[in-house]
DNA sequence: GTCAGATATATCGGATACCAATATATCCGG
DNA sequence: CCGGATATATTGGTATCCGATATATCTGAC
């Protein structure tokens, strides 16, 4: 595997992204990131919720709690208007990175 | 900018790369993280050194000191047996964590 | 000639934040 | 009724990143 900080970093993004098309649930969300990329980003529990957290206080998501009765209650976020800027931001930045990485570890073989 | 986690755990690969074409020393290889990525990837040189020492304690990459009258001292680092086997796994797992973004973070949008 | 800036390596300490462990609680299938 | 999945949360140990600081040499400018 490659170093873990590599999965950490792109956490943040992932879940902007994935609350770009529809609101979801901690737990939801880490599901969602384990089951679409096959197993390879596998999801800590324990990083997301205070994740959610830092996220919602810097408002880029806003979450709200969903409580109906003979259901658990869930904790439903939704992208704000901040957060698509920072989700743009992020789809930009990530394909330099890539692109960075490949000036970088392609050249070296020259 | 992406979250600075991603660059950080990229630098391991990225120095395993450029090692296997040649011998460098730390701060020959920050300069060129930062040249050959254009800027888009910045080396803060705090960091260099100590994950140079565990890469060396890890077996990845061996140091040597070379001195020479009338000129800086420098420590030149040059990639192990270990070290290529692991600089293979990070290329694989790289290409991987890279189609896993792009499956978690275009899927979002169906 | 000397001074700034680049080259070159290194350590310390504050701050961040990951992750394992633990806690709590509900739902469902066997 | 009990194990496993669902669902959220906190605590505490650990890692490590980065700014600040230290040391020393070389080069070019003025």
């Amino acid at each position: 595997m490659l170093t873990p900080e590599l999965k950490k970093g792109s956490a943040e993004f992932l879940i902007l992204a994935l609350l770009d098309s529809q609101d979801r649930h901690g737990y939801e969300l880490s599901k969602l990131i384990e089951s679409r990329s096959r197993g390879a980003l596998s999801f800590n529990v324990s990083s997301l919720y205070p994740l959610l957290h830092r996220m919602e206080e810097r408002g880029w998501i806003e979450g709200r709690w969903i409580e109906r009765p003979a259901e658990r209650r869930r904790r439903f976020y939704s992208i704000t208007r901040d957060g698509r800027k920072a989700l743009a931001a992020q789809r930009e930045s990530w394909l330099e990175f890539v692109r960075a990485i490949a000036l970088v570890s392609k050249e070296s073989r020259a």
